[in-house]
DNA sequence: ACCGTTATTGCATGGATTTGCGATAGTGGA
DNA sequence: TCCACTATCGCAAATCCATGCAATAACGGT
């Protein structure tokens, strides 16, 4: 339902095409609460279209983050994608000792992003950073 | 010269061993005044040890990497590793357009970091993030 | 409804990094 | 100095993601 209409008609102003596979994509990542791996997009996109091929899925992925329209989640080795919901806009942390997520407000990092932007004209990709480090139950020695 | 022996010890004290591949890893990155990529690394290491193996690289980088000992840059679909000097920590700044890299003092991470580390528990490895994003030069439009 | 242009796909291939496994070689102790 | 234990290595294969190319199919114009 909500969203990605819109997404469809950003896709044909900036000249691109809508395909029967990008909507796939874009239905499977939009009914999913959280984020979802590349792979696991596929083995549902087989489910209407038997015959995609994974790097159709991948080229799909890339372009709607590129067109802002899913943010991109690092996880262990794994890219990992949800819906940019612009009114619920969230980053990740993920514990690179048992890969859990936590989602993180972007207000943490408007400052700093602001003080990249101003000192050094650096635009930070803010909606597609993802932080690493430990979390609480990962953290070294008791 | 300078730095390394007291990496050598470190990993003695771990319970890991001192092997000459590793030896060659540790002399490459500290002879490198900058970041160098694994292949870099593995063109050199063959020089001294004509079979080690790639994956030896990888193995001793993350190894070193999880001691402390260097630091990981994601350039483009690239690692790169330079050795880590506590006296001039730095992060850096890569543009996804050109693939520059500028650094960045620690400090302004140092509140972000105190922060997720207060209201969450959540310990950023600070020393090993990339922040991405548009470069001055790069800029959309303008 | 048809056509032509060209964006997009599927397939095959390639690059970067990781992992499993049997063989090898550090290291501490006798 | 020699041994035993086991961390580490080299090799091969696997994984994840990206890319080149010829065939296909969207979509605007007729």
């Amino acid at each position: 339902m909500s969203g990605h209409e819109s997404a469809v008609a950003h896709l044909r102003s900036e000249g691109y095409r809508m395909t029967p596979q990008r909507l796939s994509v874009l239905d499977i990542v939009a009914g999913r609460p959280g984020h979802i791996g590349a792979d696991e997009v596929w083995n549902l996109a087989k489910e209407q279209h038997p015959y995609v091929d994974l790097a159709t899925i991948y080229r799909t992925l890339q372009l709607l983050k590129r067109l802002g329209v899913v943010t991109e989640v690092v996880i262990g080795n794994k890219l990992h994608f949800e819906l940019a919901n612009h009114h619920d806009r969230h980053n990740h942390m993920v514990c690179s000792e048992c890969d859990s997520v936590q989602t993180l407000s972007p207000a943490y990092l408007a400052e700093f992003s602001q003080r990249l932007q101003q000192e050094f004209g650096f635009t930070p990709d803010l909606d597609n950073i993802t932080i690493g480090g430990l979390c609480s139950i990962c953290q070294p020695q008791g």
